[in-house]
DNA sequence: CTAGGCTTGGCAACCGATTGACAAAATTTG
DNA sequence: CAAATTTTGTCAATCGGTTGCCAAGCCTAG
């Protein structure tokens, strides 16, 4: 019975192991791992040792060799159908800052609006993650109830049975924007829808038709449009001919595609035509007028999803609630809208 | 001496393992995996025996497992210093196709541009990834080769003694933005610097002047100034002060907070000040007028610095050659120049 | 001073794949 | 038809941690 079970550690990260560590301070590998893992296992004085000796030897644990008994990476995939899309910066930005104060990774994967490729690189990347956020999926319920069964799962700006979600109260915003253009004196306001497919569009269209049967004016519905500044530069003869004095636009990029053709078109913004965007991505503050827009907390709703994925990470599952929309939309008023010509 | 070496395998990720398949081919373990990585080894009727079992069992190779004895993760960490930063995303877009291509993840991280932040990131990052692409990186020179020395590193815009990089050639691009500005008839032109630091503002400073000495024009540098709107508002009254009619800024975003701040004073743009910008960043032709100027080749930055680091990750990184900027830079002419004012 | 309980640290078995060394089987050659 | 050679598959060690189990050490109490 040979007592060398001190290994080599041959280094072939070229980092610091355990074991370099056990032999620095004197002990066993497996107390070196349950001093740094388990806070309160170890006496405070062999800790101390251990934790001065991972200092001097600049330790990183290698997350391939913890994942591998525990099956815990501290990664987690963020899915978006687009990383381009100004929309989801502040997203990104949010779920990292919360994933980077518990010391988890975010692993960015884009699925370029295509739902097979999505697959694809989901299939590839969930042995390798904890948890799944998905943004803005193009994929069908059943792959997402799928997903969802094999990690931790959860839906921003979108709700499917049986899936955890995040999604902001889209009422404040839509109620704001219509009393605003009320106010101004318009009568008469179009809804410039986005893609036919769009769960989004169709709730963002109940809301504003709710929101002015209450303030008494008239809204018609425009579309469907694509969701980019083509989308919004081809609508404006159809806008024209409704006779609106005021329009709001599936989204900003829809919206300043129209003012732009409007402005070419010899109209006056917001003179001739008042317009409203949502989201307020960035670059919505560069148009002259800039753009009136329904902001969403779109950072709060990355950092809000990261927090949920966490809880679901850690206790039972179960006792998290399905949904999760504390966070409120509202009206960022700048300069595209104005009275109602006369 | 036992001879039932076959493990159970207790699913512990729930996705099947190479001794799932042994067991379901009659095979040992580690023929499976000759066969599945070594394509050759195996005699065609078993590989196919194999491959079939793989299938049917779904199965997918942990990468925990095995980076552990190779060290390989197929996965590349992307550095940056602002996610949210437009500038970067046709980069990121281009870099993840081609990862995408031969088999690889991108990490995406971000420093919210601190050091110490990048510096941690990395710290934790760098043993799960194969491979390094620093896209705008606030580490200092020693730390970046420090990097490289631990794994394969590319910079992108950016030069470090001994390391890898990718910038694009700047010359033509500037030559026509003067050549243009002075085609129009200016004479005194400003250039709106950045922060003092960046090396890429001196490298464009230079250019402009060498470019400015041949056609005959006059150019004076305005600055530093943040490379934000706020730093292009700001300067302003310099700009005004110094009596030139043409402007070329450090980046978009100074452009248009340039543009912005000259239109609030009653400026006309490009009649009373002609503006041109750099990186033709997302949201550069929202401006009214729509800003001219200097576009990179961001997304094909993106693809050639992947390229050049699966080189490196391949051969001897010997062979290849430490930089590369075969791509060009041109003009984007818009609306934001116009003739000199007389 | 000794018995019982609690701490503390070590041993060794894993997690799932890879790979060098070797043996068995198949093939070619003399 | 046996020997030499090549092909094919198996064994077992290994990557770097984690963790159940156990034993030695310590303290407190009777």
């Amino acid at each position: 019975m040979p007592t060398k079970t001190q290994k080599p550690a041959k280094q072939l990260t070229g980092a610091a192991t355990i074991y370099d560590i056990a032999e620095l301070a004197g002990v066993n590998p497996s107390t070196v791992s349950r001093a740094l893992t388990t806070p309160g296992r170890i006496s405070a004085k062999t800790e101390a040792k251990i934790r001065a000796a991972a200092k001097e030897l600049n330790y990183v644990v290698n997350p391939f060799a913890r994942a591998l008994p525990t099956g815990r990476t501290k990664t987690i995939a963020l899915m978006m159908a687009d990383i381009t899309n100004p929309v989801f910066f502040s997203v990104i930005r949010g779920a990292g800052e919360v994933a980077a104060e518990h010391g988890y990774v975010l692993l960015n994967a884009e699925s370029q609006e295509s739902s097979s490729d999505e697959e694809t690189i989901l299939q590839r990347v969930l042995p390798t993650v904890d948890a799944v956020l998905l943004v803005t999926t193009r994929l069908p319920d059943e792959d997402i109830q799928r997903i969802n069964e094999l990690k931790p799962t959860v839906l921003v700006n979108q709700t499917v049975p049986g899936v955890h979600d995040v999604v902001p109260d889209f009422e404040p915003g839509t109620t704001e924007a219509i009393q605003h253009l009320a106010a101004l004196g318009h009568k008469n306001i179009a809804f410039l829808g986005g893609p036919i497919t769009s769960w989004m569009g169709k709730l963002r269209w109940e809301l504003f038709m709710k929101a002015a049967l209450k303030e008494k004016v008239s809204i018609v519905e425009i579309g469907p449009n694509p969701p980019t500044l083509q989308g919004g530069n081809d609508a404006l003869d159809r806008v024209l001919a409704s006779g609106v004095t005021a329009v709001i636009a599936y989204n900003d990029l829809v919206a300043i595609g129209l003012l732009r053709a409007a402005q070419a078109r010899g109209l006056k913004v917001p003179q001739d035509l008042s317009i409203i965007g949502i989201d307020n991505i960035f670059g919505s503050d560069f148009t002259n007028p800039a753009l009136t827009t329904i902001q969403l907390p779109l950072k709060q709703l990355g950092r809000d999803a990261i927090t949920m994925l966490l809880e679901l990470l850690d206790k039972d599952r179960e006792d998290v609630p399905l949904h999760r929309s504390e966070l409120k939309t509202s009206l960022l008023v700048r300069e595209s809208t104005g009275k109602a010509k006369a």
